[in-house]
DNA sequence: CGGAGGACGTTATACGTAAAACCTAGGCGG
DNA sequence: CCGCCTAGGTTTTACGTATAACGTCCTCCG
């Protein structure tokens, strides 16, 4: 409270407990074992606490070489599912003393498309959803250590990946739809071009192939509920026989295909059983209830942050896909009668 | 790509150019003109291209004593509104060379519950929902340029606040119902300590104290959509005259408030209208489509970093609280006959 | 033809921190 | 009583950048 206006350095608080600056650093580096007695670090202590002292970042990761800080590249946040997936990278990081900063989506943020310049902050290390796949060639050009989630494992040039095993998720979403006894499938497939749903198509196809006299009709739209229910609703009013089961990408999509059943006067689950994935707010609030497929997007999150902290501790990623689990409400039921 | 695995400084770029490093910093910092030729310029360009060279953000904020970087505080992200700010936010910083950092809700990110800790990063000034309040008196501590999003003007110590008109957001909502003939309310309240709610409470009061013939029976609960049916079940049982209208706090709290009518066997609208705030996805998912008022968070987050701005720049903000307007769906409609 | 600028750079320095290297008593074993 | 160790510090340096202050030539005008 004398220097004036500007903040206080590790300087101003040695000149006012009477050290040198290097005392002061060690002292509340903790480095002073042995090296400052207890009674001169309690009176450095007691100097920054009455300075309102707070050491400058800037000049500690310079010092340090590296920033503890990590980029999240995200796309847009629009639903909780990557606002939980930051919540969980954030909590691991904060326990190992590293801050996040969001990239979220090359679209929609302004004119800098660079996420490095933008996320404006010294990086150790990056996350990042295959989702913003436009982000990636501008990542890939520096050489940080990179985690990538919901990435093909094979395509991801040697970053280390963490996934949602949501091959396991369809595989259950099918085997329930199957056992109520369905055969004509409708996927709502996600408009976006990304390793996760290329695996839902994938899967689908594969598990239902798997069974004689089923059939599969597919549709895309973007994730959103309006789009989702023009294209269901285009997809239903088509001529043959009317498909029993719709399975989505995501919860958004479901809500959209609920849309397009009200306004074709079809009944969830008695004429028609829609299941989602991710499980959302929005599955529990629409009626009936959605089944979903569970993602849980803070350990998600967690996951991605461990394995970024492994690669820059040199140490081994643990490996395993993320379980996930249905969870069966009221909108899927046995087809009625054909 | 000659030096070895170590980051390329701006002294690499001078070698590999065959000028000093001052004249790297003046070409890539552009202020160049006339201190340099347009020929060594380009040269010392292609260098920094070639060794894909990146300024040390670190060393950079020491020098410059700013770091271009502000902190958003908001309660957790739980729902698209507050991604909806930062998305704002982070537009308008990106058109300015600013970042916005994220320090979402003390509960649940870690031990660490200093935002200045936590957000690892070198601050410049700071953004901070009221609702997010435990973390305030922290924030207050240091002395950094803070704008205040859904604040008390009057309570807030002279920082800037930036506000939704969510007193005029009420009257429009109780001006629709009144207008459709309502006059038994119910106040579906949200949970929390935090001054937009009580605006929310005591604009309503006023509206419907001017009123005679009307009642108004308020219920809080937490913003979940399992407590908000809940609360809402037990106030609707209760004996006397059902209330014919449901003004909820928030889209999530009316969510809350279907499901009990639902479970009620009480139709909407026919037997209940009900009104949300905000216009998250849900409100055009759920059925009917729920009459809300629409809180542009993106437009919120962007006044938010403007006055941040223009704080920091030592001109005045931008005075005036952030329209809003009611969109009336399906979730609203006259009381049945008494 | 002398010197006053421009054009084109370079040298030197400071930002605040962490930590390696160094200093100085005092105590103590041999 | 010498040498060495240890406790308790201090001096010094480096991190990479931006920029103020300082040199050169070269040109051009009076």
């Amino acid at each position: 409270m004398a220097t004036g206006s500007t903040r206080p350095t590790s300087r101003d608080v040695a000149q006012a407990a009477g050290v040198s600056q290097a005392a002061v650093s060690l002292v509340l580096g903790d480095k002073w074992r042995g090296r400052v007695s207890e009674t001169t670090a309690e009176r450095v202590r007691q100097a920054a606490r009455e300075l309102g002292y707070r050491p400058n970042l800037a000049a500690r990761n310079l010092r340090l070489g590296h920033t503890r800080t990590v980029l999240l590249v995200v796309p847009a946040l629009t639903t909780e599912f990557f606002a939980g997936v930051y919540t969980g990278a954030a909590r691991i990081a904060a326990q190992h003393g590293f801050g996040v900063v969001l990239y979220p989506s090359p679209e929609g943020i302004g004119p800098a498309r660079d996420p490095f310049a933008s996320a404006q902050a010294a990086l150790d290390g990056v996350i990042a959803s295959s989702m913003a796949a436009d982000a990636l060639t501008a990542i890939r050009g520096d050489q940080l250590p990179l985690v990538m989630l919901d990435s093909d494992p094979a395509g991801s040039h040697g970053a280390t990946t963490v996934n949602l095993d949501i091959t396991d998720g369809i595989r259950q979403v099918t085997d329930h739809l199957l056992g109520l006894g369905h055969r004509r499938f409708l996927h709502l497939a996600a408009d976006i071009a990304s390793w996760t749903f290329e695996v839902r198509a994938h899967e689908l196809a594969a598990r239902l192939g798997d069974v004689p006299g089923t059939s599969l009709l597919t549709v895309r739209a973007p994730i959103s509920i309006d789009d989702a229910r023009t294209a269901t609703e285009t997809a239903l009013a088509a001529k043959g026989p009317r498909p029993t089961a719709i399975v989505c990408d995501d919860d958004k999509l479901a809500a959209g295909a609920y849309k397009a059943a009200r306004r074709l006067g079809l009944r969830i689950p008695d004429d028609l059983s829609v299941t989602g994935l991710d499980d959302l707010a929005l599955a529990t609030a629409i009626d009936p209830e959605l089944t979903t497929v569970r993602l849980d997007a803070e350990l998600f999150g967690e996951r991605g942050m461990q394995a970024l902290l492994a690669v820059l501790e040199g140490r081994e990623p643990q490996q395993g896909d993320i379980p996930v689990h249905l969870v069966v409400r009221g909108s899927t039921a046995p087809p009625s009668a054909p």
